[in-house]
DNA sequence: ATCGTATATCGGCGATATGCGATAGGCCTT
DNA sequence: AAGGCCTATCGCATATCGCCGATATACGAT
């Protein structure tokens, strides 16, 4: 019952295409209550669904349709864990963002030449 | 005419709250589209918009619609330059959404700790 | 003043997102 | 087997998104 984060299982299959992937993290972390629940998780003060509810001023339902989405942008992975489901944030994932984010920056270089 | 990038400028005031700062850039990243005209302008082979239309496969008004997005969240902005309009991506925007990205998973700092 | 180019905005359409309550399914306990 | 907790899913209403064509606006050139 401890929240541990997310071992470095298998990641969710981004698009092979940069720009396609970062939109698709990008899409998961563009509403405040699913950046809230990734820093809630990794914090980790607790993992089960219901401490997530109990910590945003919304629906469970609704709270279940955010946890969905960052699973299916595989930011985020849950283990049944008898009666409860234990969430964790996946770091890679996170990890993987700021790398496509790195990427588009370095758009930039070499592009320093002026006339 | 040359495509340069954006002048150290006054940045566009973003919520304090970091999870809506980060949500709020991660909403103009949330598309492909916004994705490639981003790294379009960092690339500096073009500035102005009509070369961006002709960049991608999309209408000259959804274009400047996603130029309104990339521009509300600070992450591009336009110089009037006669007829043309000169856009050029702002970098110390994107860096700021790394940084936020950062601070994310900063969070799980400090929960490496077991019992 | 008029025309032409470049960009923004408007109106409409279908698709998606967000929110909620209600309901269904899983798993433990009794 | 029955009941209780936890989570997911459904159904619905509203709002926003993404796309386009059409129109409006701004500016330079004629």
């Amino acid at each position: 019952m401890t929240p541990r984060s997310c071992p470095p299982g298998p990641a969710a299959p981004l698009p092979s295409d940069p720009d396609e992937a970062l939109a698709l993290l990008a899409t998961a972390l563009a509403h405040p209550a699913r950046v809230r629940i990734l820093r809630f998780l990794l914090a980790r003060e607790e993992c089960f669904a219901g401490a997530i509810v109990d910590h945003l001023p919304l629906a469970q339902s609704t709270v279940s349709r955010h946890l969905a989405v960052l699973r299916e942008a595989g930011l985020v992975r849950g283990e049944v864990d008898g009666p409860h489901i234990c969430y964790c944030a996946d770091l890679e994932a996170l990890e993987r963002a700021g790398e496509l984010l790195r990427g588009l920056e370095a758009a930039a270089i070499g592009a320093e030449v002026g006339p």
